[in-house]
RNA sequence: GGGCCUAUAGCUCAGUUGGCUAGAGCGCCGCCCUUACAAGGCGGAUGUCGGGGGUUCAAGUCCCUCUGGGCCCA
């Protein structure tokens, strides 16, 4: 009699070591994943992946959330959807330039040629050399192409059920194609515009910087008290942080409620050292608690400037160049000598040398009243800059996003409203943002490496930019670059000539491309077929801090362009957080390499870790977790072979005895609730179901009937356990399969054909059996099993040790319970002799031991 | 300053529309080499549910308030 005869491929002895390789080689050699092309738009289910930044370096919390992904596609297919299951490498932007400037030790200046035979040298050298902007889009392209390799390798072995036949780049020809369509379709219908006016202006970067990308940061500042001069001749003192800016003061304005200044309304003052003449307004933004409650607006110190340059159409003197330096000429509307030749001693310099400069002269002249008062205030800086933003006067591409205009607004909040969130309350941030909007999108960019504009303007009789001729490319000969392509109509010798053109120099915002992902990995208006069976896609996951960027713009472009969401479902991923509770990140140097964790606790348990993490919540970094995911892993290996050489069978008929009819219906139950929770997002609900049944049926059930399974009630009686046995197993091992994928597929492959993740995902009513016989039947015998077991801990005995009588008390119910599993009790606990008494009270149990 | 989340065992967290004596895992303590598994098994102890007030027959759960932690936006 050799029993594991019927399951020949059921190892002798099961170990995790090399399932990684093995089920992830198969599964890629096999296409286990692929997209089914001809799969009807009813039966896809379609993923919105986020595309990892590759210019940075992988981190746990990227293993954390792009399994939360993986577990929601698994599912899903195992339902029988066809899971469209793209991803993409963001190597489009700031972070690719940074990193590749350094790499190879170039920078890009634009008016350069392209060097087709240039090559970086092999090491950085002390100076950067200057390349072109073709040279330099190249070298990033080279740089990111590896990068990805990286990300590709770790994420295989992570067992991310991605398709690897659809991938793409930010920056890749797919993409530029994608994202410059969809502007020119924006500019088409009106939603792009172009606009002179104040923008945030990063000098170090010497970039346009958009609301999305700013952030506050505490730094110390002083009150300077200045004296202006009244029409009396009298002093009014006002308070500014920002001395320097004095020369382009347009005028001050208080509080219209303030008593103080009342009298000044409507009248002018005139400025210190400048000797400018200057308007006195009245504006409820003004605070009457700070500083001396009347303020110099000047254009432009800060948004606020902006706001009253606007209200009250003050005049514009701007003052700060590109580069963040006081502008070379001397302006215009400062007239008198001596104002002139203060004016000489700033020019050139930045903003804190103008400072000094300036304070010297009002303490010189005596217009400064005592020392500056320090004090600590918020300055807006570009998130990845350096140097506090200024405010200046450009021209610059925006897309309509509901900032300045309430209809539009309206709709996006309706668009937000319709998706479904998970959880639900990160909808808030959403509203909160498009509530908060202060102005249109500001999309171009002075950069290099980018998806450029699209776009020429014709150059006037003198080399001017019109910027009202807009020559734009037929969406058939996209993607273009500008710079390089010559629109229809011209030739090259009229580039930048009198008469002839200019490309617009500009590239677009990174998150302008990004907004289009659903779109680029559909491939848009490129493959009509597989755009129309995927789109509007079923998930976007992503994390939290960039729902107002990524998230937002991303409906902003799918309502203007397809009337539509992007998606129907979006699940937020928390963050990782150290055991100190703060969020991982490289800059803390608190992050862990995943590829050692993957290596040294298996890709199935750093998987069941991460599914511990529900959708929106932090999680600690836990390797605590890992281990018990192991264990786990291992556990069901074990339990897996125990079942299946014991014959484990799936012949429901053969189910007679009352706790396996039991353990099947409560089988029932876990399939079901497992199937609800994944279907509301809740994989970590899922996956606690799962395991608690798993643990308890290895624990007690298999205890219970070890020995009944062996042959010592007969034949019929040891047919039904091993039903049950088999029915458990191939339903648990399917439960697990989303979160323990390789694992569950070895175990699949001893006994059963094809990848367990494309069979089907349990039914409730392939383990639910005609008896109803409840769970309670099941609860009552094990507890009276536990009872033993404690008495035979307690005295020290091992479990083997024999019991000389159990005498149990319990109503008539659980009596008859009992005595249906009688004999499986009786050989769980080696008892020899069993006393059942009924009696009304809850169950007692005496256990004599020999 | 506004908004959102959060506070439950030493640790990490469950606890659904209020409903029996508040749970799990880890850790801790003790025991057991038991032929699926010693990378294992069995059992045990552990709580002012952040503080205060309120609604209710009944509050970890709902309301108010205070405090701590985190995030987003001004």
């Amino acid at each position: 009699m050799t029993e594991s005869a019927r399951y020949p491929r059921v190892p002798e002895k099961p170990v995790l070591d090399g399932v990684e390789d093995k089920w992830g080689n198969s599964w890629v050699k096999n296409k286990t994943f692929a997209f089914d092309k001809t799969a009807t738009k009813e039966s896809v289910y379609s993923i919105d992946t986020p595309p990892p930044t590759v210019s940075g370096s992988l981190h746990v919390g990227h293993v954390f959330s792009y399994t939360h992904t993986d577990l929601i596609a698994r599912y899903q297919r195992m339902t029988g959807k066809k899971v469209f299951y793209p991803i993409g490498w963001d190597d489009n932007g700031l972070p690719t330039e940074r990193r590749v400037q350094n790499y190879f030790g170039v920078r890009c200046e634009p008016s350069l040629p392209f060097d087709a035979n240039f090559a970086p040298p092999n090491e950085p050298g002390e100076k950067q050399i200057p390349i072109s902007r073709k040279n330099f889009v190249e070298l990033c392209e080279k740089l990111t192409l590896e990068d990805e390799k990286v990300f590709e390798s770790l994420f295989q072995t992570l067992g991310l059920s991605i398709d690897w036949n659809y991938t793409y780049q930010t920056i890749d020809k797919r993409a530029r194609t994608v994202s410059q369509r969809a502007f020119l379709r924006n500019l088409k219908r009106g939603e792009a515009y172009q606009s002179e006016a104040p923008t945030l202006w990063d000098v170090t970067f010497k970039t346009a910087v958009a609301q999305a990308e700013l952030e506050d940061r505490e730094r110390p500042g002083a009150f300077h008290k200045i004296a202006f001069q009244k029409q009396n001749g009298q002093p009014v003192y006002i308070e500014t942080t920002r001395p320097e800016l004095l020369a382009s003061c347009v005028a001050l304005v208080a509080n219209p409620d303030d008593d103080r200044y009342k009298e000044l309304f409507g009248k002018t003052v005139v400025t210190p050292l400048f000797e400018v003449e200057v308007p006195v307004v009245a504006h409820h933004l003004a605070d009457p608690e700070k500083g001396s409650g009347i303020a110099m607006i000047c254009t432009f110190g800060d948004l606020t400037d902006v706001i009253w340059w606007r209200e009250f159409n003050l005049p514009t003197r701007g003052l700060i160049g590109w580069d963040g330096r006081i502008v070379a000429e001397n302006p215009e509307w400062i007239k008198t000598e001596k104002a002139k030749q203060i004016f000489e001693k700033i020019i050139g310099k930045t903003s804190h040398t103008a400072r000094e400069v300036l304070v010297a002269e009002l303490k010189a002249s005596g217009e400064l009243i005592g020392d500056p008062k320090p004090i600590t205030h918020a300055v807006k800086f570009f998130e990845k800059g350096d140097k506090p933003l200024e405010i200046v006067t450009t021209r610059q591409w925006y897309i309509r996003n509901g900032g300045r205009d309430a209809a539009l607004r309206t709709k996006l909040l309706s668009r937000g409203a319709e998706l479904k969130w998970h959880p639900e309350y990160m909808k808030v941030r959403y509203e909160n943002w498009v509530e908060g909007l202060n102005g249109d999108w500001l999309i171009s960019r002075q950069r290099f490496f980018g998806v450029p504009l699209p776009l020429w303007y014709k150059l006037d009789a003198n080399g001017n930019p019109d910027y009202d001729q807009i020559i734009v490319p037929e969406e058939n000969q996209l993607p273009i670059d500008p710079q390089s392509e010559v629109p229809q109509g011209f030739n090259e010798s009229q580039r930048n000539k009198p008469n002839g053109f200019m490309g617009d120099p500009d590239v677009m915002d990174t998150w302008a491309t990004s907004s289009l992902t659903p779109q680029i990995a559909a491939s848009w208006e490129l493959d009509n077929d597989l755009f129309n069976r995927v789109f509007p896609m079923d998930l976007r996951p992503q994390s939290h801090e960039i729902i107002r960027t990524w998230l937002f713009s991303t409906v902003v472009r799918s309502h203007l362009e397809e009337n539509s969401l992007p998606w129907k479902n979006t699940s937020i991923s928390g963050w990782i957080l150290d055991p100190d509770r703060k969020k991982m990140s490289k800059s803390k140097g608190n992050v862990v390499t995943p590829i050692d964790l993957l290596e040294e606790y298996g890709s199935d348990a750093v998987r069941y870790w991460a599914a511990m993490g529900r959708p929106g919540t932090d999680t600690a970094f836990d390797t605590g977790q890992m281990k018990i995911g192991k264990r786990l892993a291992i556990k069901i290996l074990n339990a897996s072979k125990f079942s299946l050489s014991l014959n484990a069978t799936l012949n429901k008929s053969d189910v007679t005895q009352d706790v396996d009819h039991a353990l099947l219906n409560k089988l029932a139950q876990v399939v079901e609730s497992a199937t609800n929770s994944f279907e509301k997002y809740d994989y970590t609900r899922a996956l606690e179901i799962t395991e608690t049944f798993f643990w308890s049926f290895t624990d007690d059930y298999v205890e219970l009937v070890k020995e009944r399974t062996y042959g010592n009630q007969g034949e019929d009686a040891a047919k039904s356990a091993r039903a049950a046995l088999g029915l458990t197993t191939h339903t648990l091992l399917r439960l697990f399969a989303p979160f323990i994928p390789f694992v569950t597929e070895e175990v699949w492959s001893w006994w059963q054909e094809g990848s367990i993740h494309l069979t089907t995902w349990p039914q409730a009513q392939e383990v639910l059996t005609n008896q109803a016989i409840g769970v309670e039947a099941l609860n009552n015998v094990t507890w009276i099993l536990g009872e033993v077991r404690k008495v035979k801990t307690e005295n020290k005995q091992s479990m083997k040790a024999e019991v000389k009588s159990l005498e149990v008390w319990a109503k008539t119910e659980v009596i008859d319970q009992v005595k249906a599993a009688q004999k499986d009790l009786l050989a769980a606990g080696n008892i020899k002799e069993l006393i059942l008494n009924v009696s009304d009270t809850e169950i007692k149990v005496k256990v004599e031991l020999a």
